[in-house]
DNA sequence: CTGTCTGTAGACAGGGCTGTCTGTAAGATC
DNA sequence: GATCTTACAGACAGCCCTGTCTACAGACAG
């Protein structure tokens, strides 16, 4: 009694993949069902099986950005080597590498929560995300030893997220230089540049 | 001759005044031309006479963002007195009173470019906007004696759109707080903390 | 009085959107 | 072979959207 049969490259997987790729193009807004639908090669009932309201669909639109971006995060703090300073830095090559993306078009989960009403569920969905991240920057800035985590997990996510909102107009990748600066800057000033050990 | 001949409160102001506020609050492709001649007391034909296309609405709805912003951010430099450094880190008490404004949603420029099509006229004024006001911190960052004024401007405008970026979620004052502590520490690191002299 | 300008009031077309529906086909299980 | 699940194909309703259109009313100038 398998949970799922459906095969690999099932209705499911290539409804999810049209709508990543146009609603981060595009906006959920600017989709409409029946193109996911034309695009996908998807009958039009058995996406409404799967995801019965359109919001179901952009729900898992963004849990599908938050694993991609969340781990790519992770990974360019891995990256950067053991020390817990330098992951706070490091993880900013995670801006620039998305930068340079073809096609990319700022964060995901801002762009849609624009576009989203205010209490909806893409807000919580939105807010919970940014919570989990920072969450996670400010274990990092108590491992670096920081005496206020918080206040430098939340600069640091600020500066996180100025690239990347920047980053719907355009990619350049000098917005994403200047936010590294700008958390070696904050981090060293955090931590004092003498280092931890 | 008058060049306009229409009272105050004419048509035109009451569109430009309705589509500003429901604009920001719901976006503009949230809302409907209809809504906007219902709750501004307009004819069609009226508001079509003055902006052709919805998009020169939004345009003119831009127009008008960027002025109340642009203005606040050069009254909160002016009120922190007269020395730029002081004046660089000053300007971020416009976005800890744009946080407590009610209704604060965030970037108008950022929310609208994310629900517009690329290289559409939205973007290139979301564009040109920014450029405007990066440049003027880049000047007040040159009189303020920084070595690097492009380098030290797009980190401050980045913690701005930081800050703009993450009011669409929620107007927590607390995240101005960290971008004012943020952009002091990146004015000292850039000036030397002990002052220009 | 006549024409022009500005505005109101609202019908209308044409299109896109979400979501429901009927009908059909292929494969797996009993 | 019967049945059940999954999926394809596409018509359809009902709504909202933009943008155009006609008809009318008041102010003002010649």
């Amino acid at each position: 009694m398998p949970e799922v049969r459906t095969p690999a490259g099932s209705a499911r997987d290539r409804i999810l993949d049209t709508a990543f790729r146009l609603f981060y193009a595009h906006g959920p807004r600017g989709v409409g069902v029946d193109t996911i639908i034309a695009e996908s090669g998807v009958a039009k009932a058995t996406l409404y099986k799967h995801f019965p309201r359109k919001d179901d669909l952009v729900l898992a639109y963004l849990d599908r950005v938050d694993q991609a971006w969340f781990g790519a995060l992770r990974a360019a703090a891995r990256d950067a080597g053991n020390d817990p300073r330098d992951q706070l830095v490091g993880m900013f090559d995670a801006l620039t590498g998305a930068c340079r993306r073809e096609g990319y078009h700022g964060c995901a989960f801002i762009n849609t929560a624009a576009e989203s009403p205010a209490g909806g569920p893409v807000h919580a969905r939105t807010v919970e995300h940014k919570t989990v991240v920072r969450a996670w920057v400010t274990e990092l800035a108590r491992r670096a030893g920081a005496a206020n985590p918080e206040l430098l997990a939340r600069q640091l996510t600020l500066l996180l997220d100025g690239g990347l909102a920047s980053g719907v107009l355009d990619g350049d990748p000098v917005i994403a230089e200047a936010a590294r600066e700008s958390a070696r800057t904050l981090v060293d000033a955090a931590l004092g540049t003498a280092g931890v050990g």
